[in-house]
RNA sequence: GGACCUUUAGCUCAGUUGGAUAGAGCGUCGGACUACGAAUCCGAAGGCCGCAGGUUCGAAUCCUGCAAGGUCCGCCA
């Protein structure tokens, strides 16, 4: 906010520089950045570096001239601006007067819970669609990894001036479902008591879908139930499916995402696609614009032999000509037998996003669908000309790890770790910080121990421990009897300790910080925001507890310090709150010499 | 054979979209509570930013090549 004010101080003074003839008729961009060092003032711009090229007459190529004749044309009517010096190879170091943060902390403190929204979305429509997880079994860590990278995603978005939705995509169509099915039903038999389990090796071996079929039982009554167990697979195959699906999600992974604090706006099944005909809809509309064909595929190159002997050789297929945009090969839309491949119904699913008028389309997939990102990007390219949507997040893995050792996850051996159990075991707010402290392209050991303990190993007790001191802080001053800070100009402007302007300045950052989170959709950065800002703060907590503590004699002081603390809670309750993470008043004392 | 991701301190990782002397935590060593929460803080040591070129006033950041590690490569979902 602060940061806004120098950008407009500058974007005057060019114009008056274009108005004298120095410079060309813009627009320009205003680089403008909080330098590392104090010396370099309180906000350092690269303006005359870049745009010294571009200047006319004698000033052509000569940076620090510019800078001198930019600096000597400074428009500053609101008197924000103290100094301007040149440095370096031409940078403008700008030093604001000092009643400029005093000021901000008034309308930090005014804005409450909704410091650092902003509008940089404008209202534009997004969707975020994650997790998406397939409705046969629970949710594993991996899973849990993309459900928090994508909330928090959708939160920084929302945070930005965004309007958006939360969509879920089930694959309740194609064969896994109908494994899941049959499996559950083998299962059914068996509770029922009208013959043994008879799992063949397609069907699901985990313990999970005996309590999907016990479930089953209990929706449908025992004779209902026992009827249709009695029947073949076949006769009940498309209600054994949908039921199975919909006990999965009602009993395992809507409440494992309840459990993490997760909520979807819209939950989409891909059966509807193949029911109303879109996927039909979708081709024929590619095919209208020119995309499809039916073409006899080479076999992969350079692959195992035993993947060409599963595909069939020399029959022509249906499919989606994304070698048009760049793609490696074509895309087959239907197998020999024409029945449409899960790229045919995703090519209909983003038809189907297109048409619901969303401006951006985010979605959030695990590494292991990265070589399908550029094939979807060109068939919504194909179906619409927007390129590079959907902008695709792709979370890398998750090693799981119990004390430094790795534990072994068999994909469907049935013995992966659940990531309900994760969250039983170190909470959803430890789960959830875990997940996003890191970029999301880097693979990230997730330990159980380290997530338990508490340490500066685990950001998430840091930052908590951090804003309870706040809330304590504000409760001892209460207890004292020192009046409840209400922010006015010439109280603020007591805070004159460089710590204090420092914490002034990182709190100001924050609507930036989450702005620039929110485009690049990297949530690790609010986490980092939140470690800094606290650290900084306890820094200052200890240096000063001799000498200037925030409850002092000087009754000045300590308010407009309880002003600067409550500022700092306001700030890491609403980054805390961005990451679904709670922000607790008090926390309980670990008993350290016990175990 | 190909696609995507990663490579920065002993370890785990940031690095504000190309800026000034590359930062933090852990670990190691040494320190700080009779007063607002020591779940904290201070100091020291620790670097060929994987390697080699290129782009420019300026590169950890951008482009090319190479190397190492990870993930993926049905006409499955």
């Amino acid at each position: 906010m602060v940061k806004h004010l120098v950008e407009q101080v500058l974007a005057r003074t060019l114009d008056r520089c274009v108005a004298e003839g120095l410079l060309p008729p813009g627009p320009f961009e205003i680089g403008l950045e909080a330098p590392k060092q104090a010396a370099h003032g309180d906000f350092s711009s690269n303006i005359a570096m870049t745009l010294s090229r571009r200047a006319l007459g004698a000033l052509e190529g000569k940076p620090r001239d510019l800078a001198k004749a930019i600096a000597d044309r400074v428009v500053d009517p609101d008197g924000i601006v103290a100094k301007v010096e040149i440095a370096g190879p031409g940078f403008l170091n700008v030093r604001l007067s000092a009643d400029v943060w005093p000021r901000a902390l008034g309308e930090v403190l005014a804005q409450g819970a909704a410091f650092g929204t902003s509008n940089v979305g404008a209202g534009r429509r997004v969707m975020v669609e994650f997790v998406s997880a397939n409705p046969t079994g629970p949710m594993h860590v991996g899973h849990g990894r993309g459900a928090v990278v994508g909330d928090v995603c959708a939160s920084l978005l929302t945070a930005a001036g965004y309007q958006v939705v939360r969509e879920y995509y089930v694959n309740d169509a194609g064969r896994q479902v109908a494994a899941l099915a049959h499996s559950v039903y083998q299962r059914l038999r068996e509770h029922c008591g009208v013959g043994a389990a008879e799992l063949g090796p397609d069907d699901y071996p985990g313990a999970y879908v005996a309590d999907v079929a016990r479930a089953m039982a209990t929706e449908w009554g025992d004779a209902r139930a026992r009827s249709i167990a009695a029947q073949p697979f076949s006769e009940n195959a498309g209600l054994l499916q949908t039921t199975a699906v919909n006990l999965v999600l009602d009993t395992m992974i809507k409440p494992t995402l309840s459990h993490f604090g997760i909520r979807f706006d819209h939950w989409f099944f891909e059966s509807k696609l193949h029911r109303e005909h879109e996927v039909e809809r979708a081709i024929a509309e590619l095919d209208r614009r020119g995309f499809i064909a039916v073409e006899v595929l080479p076999p992969p190159k350079g692959m195992e032999p035993s993947v060409e002997e599963s595909a069939t050789p020399g029959v022509p297929l249906k499919i989606f000509k994304s070698t048009h945009f760049g793609d490696d090969a074509d895309r087959p839309l239907a197998n020999a037998a024409g029945v449409y491949t899960y790229f045919a119904g995703d090519v209909a699913y983003h038809w189907d996003k297109l048409q619901r008028g969303f401006d951006r389309l985010v979605n959030v997939w695990g590494a292991d669908h990265g070589g399908y990102v550029k094939r979807v990007q060109f068939a919504v390219e194909a179906l619409s000309g927007k390129k590079g949507q959907p902008e695709v997040v792709l979370t890398q893995m998750v090693n799981l790890l119990k004390d430094g050792v790795p534990l072994r996850m068999g994909k469907r051996s049935g013995n992966f770790v659940e990531l309900q159990e994760v969250i039983d075991e170190v909470g959803a707010d430890a789960a959830r910080i875990w997940f996003i402290q890191r970029r999301h392209d880097a693979a990230v050991d997730f330990d159980l121990a380290k997530a338990k303990e508490q340490s500066n190993d685990n950001p998430v007790f840091y930052v908590q421990y951090g804003h309870a001191r706040l809330a304590s802080i504000l409760r001892k001053a209460a207890e004292q009897g020192v009046a409840a800070p209400r922010f006015d100009l010439e109280t603020a402007r007591a805070l004159t300790l460089p710590e204090e302007t420092d914490l002034l300045k990182r709190i100001l950052a924050y609507p930036e910080l989450v702005a620039g989170a929110a485009t690049a959709l990297e949530p690790h950065r609010v986490v980092f925001f939140l470690t800094e800002t606290i650290g900084a703060f306890h820094s200052y907590y200890t240096k000063y507890k001799h000498t200037e503590r925030v409850i002092g004699p000087d009754a000045k002081k300590t308010a407009a310090r309880l002003l600067l603390c409550l500022a700092l809670k306001q700030v890491l309750a609403n980054a805390l709150a961005l990451c679904g993470v709670s922000a607790p008043e008090a926390m309980a004392r670990a008993e350290m010499e016990q175990a």
